[in-house]
DNA sequence: ATGACACGCGTTGCGTGA
């Protein structure tokens, strides 16, 4: 199976790029992430002609998160247990949504941003990761064999390694210890990082801001990543990253990144 | 060229992203 993630920023801006990915790399499940659209406006009918179920969950022209899959949908979860709410009355925004596809528990995550240190967005993100690792361990403490793949936009940078320059970056969000102890503790939880198991060189991004030639510059950040439980990470076979997707007419900022897993 | 921000909403600017 085939597994990716795509920070798409916009399904509706990008959907033939989307149809042009599936029919290029025969992704079985694509997760994706800024979809920015209603769930009533989400453009299903190009990607249920390829024979893929879609699955949406937006609220708003923020954020939004969808998986797209030909192996089945089951178990729609749309946000996780214990989600974190944000703003004044509390909203559980649309950033997590759960499917379960050809077996595998798929969680499409858009880790709030943060914006600034001490910001209280920033404080969002670390509770909304501390809740979230909650609900993971949980899963595999109800069923230490289950089938996890927490893929998506994680807004954090693990490594000095993983920012094209980390002096540019002292003192901003991705890379403070906080949000770094709020991602490794999926680890603790036992999970893995599975994409850089196969894709452990340094410098190897999934992100380019569009301003300042960020591109062609090759200054991007890795923050496009997947934690897979342990039965899970055993199947994972390999990894690659989409990176021509940043290329060409309107692009996203992100690029996907695909996931070989094999038969259990 | 991989090239100098882009999205949706709503209206000619604003909030957001990282």
């Amino acid at each position: 199976m085939l597994l990716a993630t795509w920070n798409i920023n916009s399904i509706r801006a990008r959907v033939d790029r989307a149809v042009a990915f599936l029919e290029r790399t025969g992704v079985d499940v694509l997760a994706l992430q800024e979809t920015k659209v209603k769930d009533q406006a989400f453009p299903r009918e190009p990607f249920e002609a390829l024979g893929y179920e879609v699955v949406t969950h937006g609220y708003s022209q923020w954020n939004g998160v969808a998986v797209l899959s030909r192996v089945g949908v089951a178990d729609v979860e749309r946000g996780f247990p214990g989600q974190p709410t944000w703003g004044d009355p509390g909203v559980a925004e649309a950033r997590a949504l759960g499917v379960t596809c050809g077996g595998v528990r798929v969680w499409s995550l858009y880790v709030p941003n943060g914006r600034e240190v001490g910001d209280p967005h920033y404080t969002y993100k670390l509770d909304w990761l501390a809740a979230l690792r909650d609900a993971a361990q949980g899963w595999l403490a109800t069923d230490p064999r289950a089938q996890v793949a927490m893929v998506g936009d994680w807004n954090v940078a693990p490594l000095d390694t993983d920012v094209w320059d980390v002096g540019w970056f002292a003192g901003r969000t991705h890379v403070t210890p906080a949000e770094r102890d709020a991602f490794t503790a999926f680890a603790h939880a036992g999970y893995t990082e599975v994409s850089r198991v196969h894709l452990p060189a340094e410098r190897t991004f999934t992100y380019w801001d569009y301003q300042q030639l960020r591109f062609p510059r090759d200054e991007g950040m890795r923050i496009d990543l997947t934690y897979a439980s342990p039965a899970l990470a055993a199947r994972v076979t390999g990894a690659r990253i989409e990176r021509d997707e940043r290329k060409g007419k309107q692009p996203s900022d992100h690029v996907p990144v695909v996931l070989e897993i094999a038969e259990p």
